[in-house]
RNA sequence: GCGAGCGUAGCUCAGCGGUAGAGCGUCACGUUGCCAACGUGAAUGUCGUGGGUUCAAUUCCCAUCGCUCGCUCCA
């Protein structure tokens, strides 16, 4: 298992992805664009079930946590405050002889190139990495307006609605899933850094004496999501405190992934302070002041904040899932055969089980099978092809089980179901497979 | 953004100055009846895009777009 996590896996995850409708490349026939993918069939049904089993987690198992869904597109005047417009562009300047690009911020001597020592730069240049567009018909200045670069900041601006409409005191959370733009200036590794995502982030409004615990408390339950829900390993994880932070930051960690590229970021658990509430206070010119009724006392709230990339959660969890192994074959003058297999967790697997007659003679009582678990789970019907193919077609997506119906079922009402792990087969009452597959599959 | 490499069927790739092939996959039929079985047949490419050189370009040249790697960046 180890040896398949060589370089060559993200090629092999990338080819996959396409031949296998989980990931392909914005507008493919016009070239494509950079830093922007489709989601195909299957990979539709990984993200939304990686986005139902955080939100499930993160929202409907708690009492302190309410919903959001905001708009893409926000008052300018958000952006200006966050800091985004400002800051989230840095002045940039090139060499015109060596061609290398650096921050103006860290160059000791701003007119001199710490690459070759030339002179010859070019005048320091923003580099903007939000997003722009305009509002209403008329393309100017006045309208200009951006899309989001993190789901975050309308969580802060809506915090006493949210407030108010679900009767909430401190602390409690609002969390939100959406997507997000950034103009990245290099698009990398898959979908790992892409200029259209998904977040999945949640905001904890808290008092400023509890704010560390609470930090611990969410940085705890972060790690063990992607230990116990997502089933990731010790050894493809890895805690990284910042030593320096972000202006807005009293605390914050990541939780990287080991990636064939290496280490990349899933997840942020920051301590933001009271900055970004303070900074829409001061520049909406409303107060967002909490008034705490026990002390009679008006707090600005403090925030924990945790913030995922969707995407990149769903591109883990194809390095954590891709194996190969060898399995029996009857392919002439071969004994055994490479078998690629997607161990996802049968929660968030695309499909959850595939319904197979083993003879197309049997594919109309086989599919009332089939549509009759479709109610309750990610369910598919397959007839083309061998049971042999079949079971590999399935093992490549990532398929838990796959139900079996052959000539006996008729005459004993029970089916074969297959593990994809083990390929090991179990006979089962066809009255029983809904218990079966719920008790399997943790539903 | 800079440098290097790459771009031919759904995937992996071969090929060549005279307008294209293989394996796998897909689909159909037959056969088989629990792990990519076998046989027969079929569909699929403006050889990434645009321009140039040439009697002729998928092939040579330029540009552009995209992908990969390194540097840079990553609030």
């Amino acid at each position: 298992m180890e040896n398949t996590k060589s370089p060559e896996l993200m090629e092999k995850i990338v080819s996959l992805c396409k031949r296998r409708g989980f990931i392909f490349q914005s507008s493919e026939i016009y070239g494509g664009i950079n830093g922007f993918w489709d989601y195909g069939p299957y990979g539709t049904a990984l993200k939304r079930a990686v986005e139902k089993c955080w939100w499930n987690e993160m929202v409907e198992k708690r009492d302190n946590v309410d919903g959001l869904d905001s708009t893409v597109i926000c008052h300018p005047k958000i952006w200006k405050a966050s800091g985004h417009l400002d800051k989230f562009g840095d002045l940039m300047t090139d060499c015109r002889d060596c061609k290398a690009r650096h921050r103006v911020d860290q160059m000791e001597d701003q007119s001199k190139c710490p690459a070759c020592g030339s002179n010859n730069l070019t005048a320091p240049r923003e580099f903007n990495l939000m997003m722009k567009t305009y509002v209403g018909p008329v393309s100017d200045e006045e309208h200009t307006a951006y899309l989001r670069a993190e789901t975050c900041q309308p969580i802060f601006v809506d915090f006493n609605l949210v407030r108010v409409a679900a009767r909430r005191k401190l602390p409690f959370g609002i969390a939100q899933i959406g997507k997000a733009f950034r103009n990245e200036i290099n698009p990398r590794n898959f979908i790992f850094r892409s200029r259209e995502f998904s977040q999945m982030e949640m905001e904890f409004f808290c008092y400023e004496e509890d704010s560390m615990n609470w930090y611990e408390y969410w940085k705890n339950e972060r790690i063990r999501y992607y230990r116990d829900v997502l089933g990731f390993k010790e050894d493809e994880l890895k805690i990284h405190g910042h030593e320096a932070l972000a202006h807005y930051a009293k605390a914050a960690l990541d939780i990287e992934f080991k990636f064939p590229f290496g280490w990349g970021e899933l997840e942020g658990v920051h301590h933001r302070g009271t900055w970004d509430m303070s900074r829409h206070q001061e520049f909406s010119g409303e107060n967002l002041e909490y008034f705490d009724q026990e002390k009679n006392r008006r707090i600005m709230p403090t925030v924990v904040e945790t913030s995922v990339g969707v995407d990149r959660t769903v591109l883990a969890l194809l390095c954590h899932a891709y194996d190969e192994d060898t399995a029996a074959t009857k392919k002439e003058g071969m004994e055994e055969d490479v078998r690629i297999v997607l161990r996802f967790p049968a929660k968030l697997a695309p499909v959850q089980v595939a319904v197979l007659p083993l003879s197309n003679k049997l594919s109309e009582p086989a599919n009332k099978i089939s549509a009759a678990l479709k109610k309750y789970f990610r369910a598919e019907f397959d007839v083309t092809g061998s049971i042999g193919k079949r079971y590999r077609r399935q093992d490549e997506i990532g398929t838990p089980y796959c139900v079996t119906y052959d000539f006996q079922t008729a005459e004993d009402q029970a089916v074969t179901v297959r593990d994809r792990d083990t390929m090991a087969q179990d006979r089962v009452a066809i009255d029983k497979l809904k218990q079966y597959f719920q008790d399997k599959l943790d539903m």
